[in-house]
DNA sequence: TGTACGATCATA
DNA sequence: ATGATCGTACAG
C-alpha cells in the first residue's frame, strides 16, 4: 500500500454514479472524531440517479432532504431511515444533476476497537460494517455530517483511493431493499466476507380485488 | 393536519 | 418472520 494514499478529487467523482460506484470499490473512507479514527475499505456500493431512477430519493425532484445529491460531486449525503439508522452516500455528477453512490459495506482496516465500541452487537470483525447503517455507524457519521466535502484537504471525513480493482473481479446485481427497478443491476461488490446478503424490497400496499 | 412507508438491523 | 421508531412526502 502507498505511504500516502491518494485522495479522490471532485473531478473524478463528477461522473455517472454507475462509474463512480466502480471507482470507489477498493477505496477507503476514514473518519476522525474526538473518539479516534476509523477507516473502512469499501467492498460494496450502489448507484442512484435522479428523475430516471424510480429507486432514487431524487426521483420526484429536489427537496430539503435530497438537496445534497443535487450539489457538486465529492460531498457526503447522509440520510435517516426506518426511524433509527443513518446511511452514507458519495455524491457524483455535477452541480444541478442528482446522483450518488450508497456505501453499502466495507472492512474495518483502522480503529477496530473503536468500531466495536460503536457497534457492540457485532459478533465478528466482518460484521462491523456489513450493511449501510452499520458502515455509517462504525464511522460515527450522522445527520451532522450531511453535505461535508470529502475532497477538502482538512476534512475530518476522507475518501482515499485504493489499489486498482480488476474489472473482472467486480460483481453486479440488483440493489438491496428496493421494490422498484428490480431489473437494474446497480449494486456492485468485490469478494469479501463483509458483503451484505441480497434482500428484495417489500411493497406493503396491495391492490385488493 | 393526518398518515403510510422506508436505500435497516437485531432478535427469535 | 417481526418489532423498533420517526422523518419525509404527499394527500386531503
Amino acid at each position: 500500500m502507498p505511504a500516502t494514499p491518494r485522495r479522490f478529487t471532485e473531478q473524478e467523482l463528477a461522473v455517472d454514479p454507475v462509474d463512480a460506484a466502480r471507482l470507489l470499490l477498493g477505496g477507503t473512507i476514514e473518519s476522525t472524531t474526538d473518539e479516534g479514527v476509523v477507516g473502512v475499505r469499501i467492498v460494496e456500493v450502489e448507484a442512484y440517479r435522479g428523475g430516471d431512477d424510480p429507486a432514487s430519493h431524487c426521483y420526484r425532484g429536489r427537496t430539503p432532504r435530497n438537496d445534497v445529491m443535487f450539489g457538486p460531486a465529492g460531498r457526503l449525503y447522509v440520510y435517516f431511515v426506518y426511524g433509527m439508522h443513518f446511511c452514507a452516500n458519495v455524491v457524483s455528477l455535477t452541480d444541478g444533476v442528482p446522483g450518488a453512490v450508497l456505501l453499502r459495506a466495507g472492512e474495518v482496516v483502522t480503529g477496530s476497537a473503536l468500531a466495536h465500541a460503536r457497534r457492540p452487537s457485532a459478533r465478528s470483525h466482518a460484521e462491523l460494517a456489513k450493511g449501510p447503517a452499520r458502515l455509517t455507524g462504525v464511522l460515527g457519521l450522522d445527520r451532522g455530517h450531511n453535505g461535508v466535502d470529502l475532497t477538502e484537504p482538512d476534512a475530518t471525513v476522507r475518501l482515499l483511493a485504493g489499489d486498482p480493482v480488476d474489472e473482472a473481479d467486480i460483481r453486479t446485481g440488483p440493489r438491496v431493499g428496493v421494490a422498484v427497478a428490480v431489473d437494474v443491476p446497480w449494486r456492485f461488490w468485490i469478494d469479501s466476507p463483509a458483503v451484505s446478503t441480497y434482500r428484495r424490497g417489500t411493497r406493503r400496499t396491495r391492490v385488493v380485488g
